[in-house]
DNA sequence: CTCATATCTATAGTCGCTGGAGTATTTAGA
DNA sequence: TCTAAATACTCCAGCGACTATAGATATGAG
């Protein structure tokens, strides 16, 4: 039996995390001491390992909440699971393409620096003006 | 004069939003009209123009904020401004990094599909373990 | 038994918007 | 000039994923 600090000692999740977890249904209600405190069973903490590690790449709460039921059915065909974390790679490869085009507009916009002063300063007249710019972000 | 609809517009910006730069202050209070609408000069469209250019290459508010009071004294030295810029493009690349890692964990975990069930997919097994992952992220 | 530590609930704050309710103003056509 | 449509006003709640209080209660070691 773990304590929610232990689990949280454990996982590395913060205690008003795990409780926020099983708010939003991630982490099913625990049994509890008779002082009302959360006591829970090494399924728990396996579990909660599962939901760290999918946050940790970037899954919404959603997409675990998905996966976990899912998980529940183990000889079900797996295509959901796979269309779930499929649909998470793209939107990560999404992201990182819209980062690529701001990194390299920053580029050209912090590449001009030296001693000048606010009036003439690149940085500030590049953000006036998007026409300045190589790409549409 | 512009009405707070005219802004939005010319610039992309929604209407709450361009009250929300206000409340931020990022926008100063126009003018209003008789009935208490807001009317707008040229100045401001412009103002409005850099402050959502600045947020679509992703700065803060709080940044923005800074770069706006900064271009009141256009005599002073830019250091400031390119500073504010020079940070949030290695913020930029910070996250770049962050997610190439998340990108490749994530297509070694969706590599494995086929025919299977809950039981044996990948995706949920590499998800329950992260000492399968080739990186810490 | 005492007392420090841990946990409980409930609530509010973070960021950058976005939407709705309910009311008031502006503007264009008849 | 009157009316109806479009627009704008303020205030407030909600998003996602936490995080941080406050004030009360429980646990566990000495
Ligand atoms: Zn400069
Ligand atoms: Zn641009
Ligand atoms: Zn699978
Ligand atoms: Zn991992």
């Amino acid at each position: 039996m773990y304590s929610i600090g232990d689990l949280s000692r454990r996982t590395g999740v913060k205690i008003p995390t795990i409780r926020y977890y099983e708010q939003m249904g991630l982490l099913e209600a625990p049994e509890r001491s008779e002082g009302n405190q959360r006591r829970y069973e090494k399924r728990e903490l396996e579990r909660l390992a599962f939901i760290r590690h999918a946050r940790d790449l970037g899954l919404s709460i959603e997409a675990i909440r998905d996966l976990l039921a899912l998980s529940r059915h183990p000889e079900r065909p797996c295509g959901e699971a796979d269309r779930i974390a499929t649909e998470h790679l793209a939107s990560v490869r999404e992201k990182i393409a819209r980062l690529r085009k701001l990194e390299s507009e920053l580029e050209r916009i912090v590449a001009c620096h030296g001693d000048h002063t606010i009036g003439d300063c690149y940085v500030i007249r590049a953000l006036a003006d998007h026409s300045m710019c190589g790409t549409d972000h």
